[in-house]
DNA sequence: TAGTATGGGACCAATTTAGTCCCATACATT
DNA sequence: AATGTATGGGACTAAATTGGTCCCATACTA
């Protein structure tokens, strides 16, 4: 499956975050409105900072906040913070998995696919998705 | 991942079946040229066969064969008939699968991609494939 | 300084993916 | 008809990935 739960749950948090302006929710409150384990939150969370798409508040009436303006914040930003680089396939991602490398007819194929989703994915910007 | 080694294999398999016309080829033969466990291999074949893709013939000499023309064989085909309806997100499949269902702003993204990349698999045949 | 919040690694369970093994069945050749 | 070689197909196992919990350290603020 290209997009895990993982990435979803990653998503409709940030999804959450963006749906108030410069909003700040802690773990709690995210995990029951979007209805996501709260530790597992928790962990995605730690990610989505790494990668500079949440920020966070720590100590009394901390949470996490968006660091980035909604409309710069792909779902290939997120997918990529969650799962790393989107393959459609191991192959098309890394050609040295594939054991037939340069003489495989199909790996093109797969290398095509995986661009085509990405730039899809990445015009898919929260902002877009919030205004729906 | 979208594409599992399982369908890599498969559609390498029908790949060698087609690059000679009406060649009839046993496990060992196909699993040796491909580089494919051999009984990892003759699973899917089974597969294939009750997909009709590719057609057998038992007893000494048998081996297997594409049951249908090239032309008529799709990367998509192939992808259904090891892995299923071929999702980019459990969700996009099944709707029921997503807790938020209908509220979900993504949700239209991901089944439209979905279609996209169906549509793309649909165009990739065998005899275009092979023509490389 | 007490209390509430994030930071982050270790750990565990469930599912999926990948692959093997064994035996039944079919059939062409001799 | 016997025999050897091939597919048919289910049971089983191993490894990897996914999904998730737990625990404790650290940070901050009221």
């Amino acid at each position: 499956m290209l997009v895990t739960r993982e990435t979803d749950y990653a998503v409709r948090c940030v999804l959450y975050l963006a749906h108030e302006k410069d909003l700040v929710a802690n773990v709690t409150e995210i995990a029951h409105a979007m209805r996501i384990p709260k530790t597992f939150l928790a962990k995605i969370l730690q990610r989505l900072i790494r990668k500079g798409i949440v920020g966070s508040l720590r100590g009394m009436n901390g949470g996490f906040r968006l660091a980035r303006k909604p409309a710069d914040i792909s779902l290939l930003d997120i997918m990529a913070a969650i799962q790393g680089p989107a393959g459609i396939n191991a192959c098309a991602v890394d050609s040295k998995k594939c054991p037939m490398s340069s003489s495989c007819a199909v790996h093109p194929v797969w290398v095509d696919i995986r661009r085509e989703v990405e730039s899809r994915l990445k015009k898919e910007t929260i902002d877009k998705l919030r205004g729906r």
